[in-house]
Formats: C-alpha cells, structure tokens, sequence
DNA sequence: GCACAGGTAGATT
DNA sequence: AATCTACCTGTG
C-alpha cells in the first residue's frame, strides 16, 4: 500500500545542488533518518516527513497529504540551512593549494551542512560509536518506531529526550543500542532533571557550548563536535573520526600527531569553516577518491 | 571464528 | 599524560 504523500512539487527555492552533492548532503553521513526509495529518498525529522528527488537539476519535494506546502518549504530552508552561503564558502577552503581537498571538493561540489534539530543530532550521534551507518539508520528507525511521535505519513519521529527518559535502558537495548543505551538513557535522565539545559548549550558561543555537551554521559569530543556540526552550524566544529584520522595521517602526513594537534592542525590549515573541509574529505575518503 | 565498525570512560602504565 | 580495554551487535 502506498504512504500517502501528495504530488511532487519543484522546490523553488531549494539550493543549487548536483546530482552527487544532493546525495551526499542528505544520505552520506550527517543525518540517518534518509532512505533511498526507487528514485527519490525520504527523510524525517522534528515532525517532518519529506521525500525529496533531483529531477532536471531542480529539486522536487511531495508531503503527506493533508500538510502544508508553504510550511514544507519552510522547514525545508532551515534544515538545509539555505541561509547560509555554501558556494562562498566552499570557495574560501584551501583547495587552492590543497590538492586532496581540491579532489574532494571536485567531486563533490555544492555539498551542504545540514542544520537538523539539536536534541536529534545528539541522540543519532550518541547510536553512532563503532557502528557502520546502515546500522545507526536501523537502530535510530527502531527507537523512532518504539517511542516516537507518529508523523503524518503514518511513520515515526524520533523521541524527545524527556519520552526517552521515562522510558528505560532496557528498552533501548531492545533496539539493538548495546554499550549505548547506558549513554543515552543517563543523558535522557541528565536532561530531564536540567530544563531548557540543551536548549541553552545549543545557542551558547561554540566553545562553551562544547564543554556543556562534553557533561553528558556517553559524549566525548567526536559526538560533542558533530553535533555541534550537523545539529547547531557551527561550521568551526571539526569532528575527528576514525576516517578523519586516517586522512590527516596518510593523505596529509601527519603520522603521530595527537587529536588536539590534529584540531590544531585543521584550525590553522582549514579555516573558520573546517567542519565543512571535514565533511568533504569524509565523503571524498568513503568515495575511494582520496586514501584513508 | 574473528576483525572491524563516523567512540567513550575508566583503568593501567 | 599517553596507552590499553571493556562495552553491544551486526557484517564481511
């Protein structure tokens, strides 16, 4: 049976994208709550339930029926953050004299950073140690579909953190979180007895906003950085991963430094926008394009 | 069977 | 302060 969503509609407005660069915006990495479908990919977040497609170099978007357009589009613009300047400051990275970002950018050009809801960047970043990312989709759906809000479409969002704290660590561990689930449902209860705590440490300057992220149970500098990346835009954010590591060691050459040399490192060489050189080498380093 | 996967925290050296 | 190690589960 078909999910109920209305027409496909151009999204006038939509930022330009290629192809590649659509894709790997929303379904290479930064959110896990895309899934490709035939030729279109649906997405949720907060209570938005969406399926996008790259069709004659514009993007469509349809909606459940009964939803509004105007509003859509809206929510829209501000996940895919359309009030920020993406071609400028691509151009502003260092590919000039940076040949591994010059490939990544190459192939890649017009990727975004996304700005998707706070409280879900650190709840899908808390699933996301040591997993591989069809799993983190898996285990994020699964405590969508146990205790998230149904969406209009008849799917899940994702749980607030107060829904996740009256519910309880066995119940993540039944989605498969393992390790996690200690984590995420301490953090749940961190903030539930801390009102406005998230909310506070989502508008406070960066490296302030950081150290709060870094008091949550389970969050050390990896989660604290991409949340702040993918969930606040805070583009100065560069998380340092397993891949970002092999990166800076073999592409870059920096074998033996230490993770505050290496943010040192990306700070001075990258720019004020190194969470965004950060994901087009992630996606460059995934792509097979540059050796990691 | 076993290593590894978009890590973190606590123990050990 | 740098380097192990345990922690769950799925995949190759």
């Amino acid at each position: 049976m078909p999910k109920p969503f209305g027409a496909w509609q151009v999204w006038v407005d939509a930022p330009k994208f290629s192809e590649t660069s659509f894709a790997e915006t929303i379904d290479g990495g930064q959110a896990f709550r895309w899934q490709k479908i035939e030729d279109f990919y649906e997405g949720r977040w907060d209570k938005n339930a969406v399926r996008l497609k790259y069709e004659n170099e514009q993007i469509e978007f349809a909606i459940p029926l009964g939803t509004d357009p105007e509003a859509a589009q809206q929510n829209l613009a501000s996940y895919f953050a359309c009030d920020v300047d993406f071609a400028q400051l691509e151009d502003a990275l260092p590919w000039r004299n940076d040949p591994v970002l010059d490939t990544a950018i190459q192939h890649f050009s017009g990727l975004r950073i996304l700005r998707q809801p706070f409280a879900e960047t650190l709840f899908c970043f808390l699933c996301s140690s040591t997993k591989q990312i069809p799993q983190i989709k898996a285990i994020c759906e699964a405590v969508a579909l146990d205790m998230g809000e149904g969406l209009a479409d008849g799917s899940h969002a994702l749980p607030t953190w107060a829904a996740i704290a009256e519910a309880s660590e066995k119940r993540l561990r039944a989605a498969k979180l393992g390790y996690r689930a200690r984590y995420i449902y301490e953090t749940a209860c961190f903030l539930a007895e801390r009102p406005g705590w998230l909310e506070t440490a989502e508008v406070a300057p960066t490296e302030e906003a950081r150290s709060r992220l870094l008091e949550l149970p389970g969050v050390g500098r990896k989660i604290a950085d991409c949340t702040l990346l993918f969930g606040a835009g805070r583009l100065e954010a560069f998380p340092i991963d397993t891949w970002i590591e092999k990166i800076l060691t073999r592409s870059f050459q920096l074998e033996g430094w230490k993770q505050t040399q290496l943010q040192d490192f990306a700070r001075i060489h990258f720019g004020s926008s190194s969470g965004y050189a950060q994901q087009y080498l992630f996606a460059a380093a995934r792509a097979g394009l540059i050796s990691s």
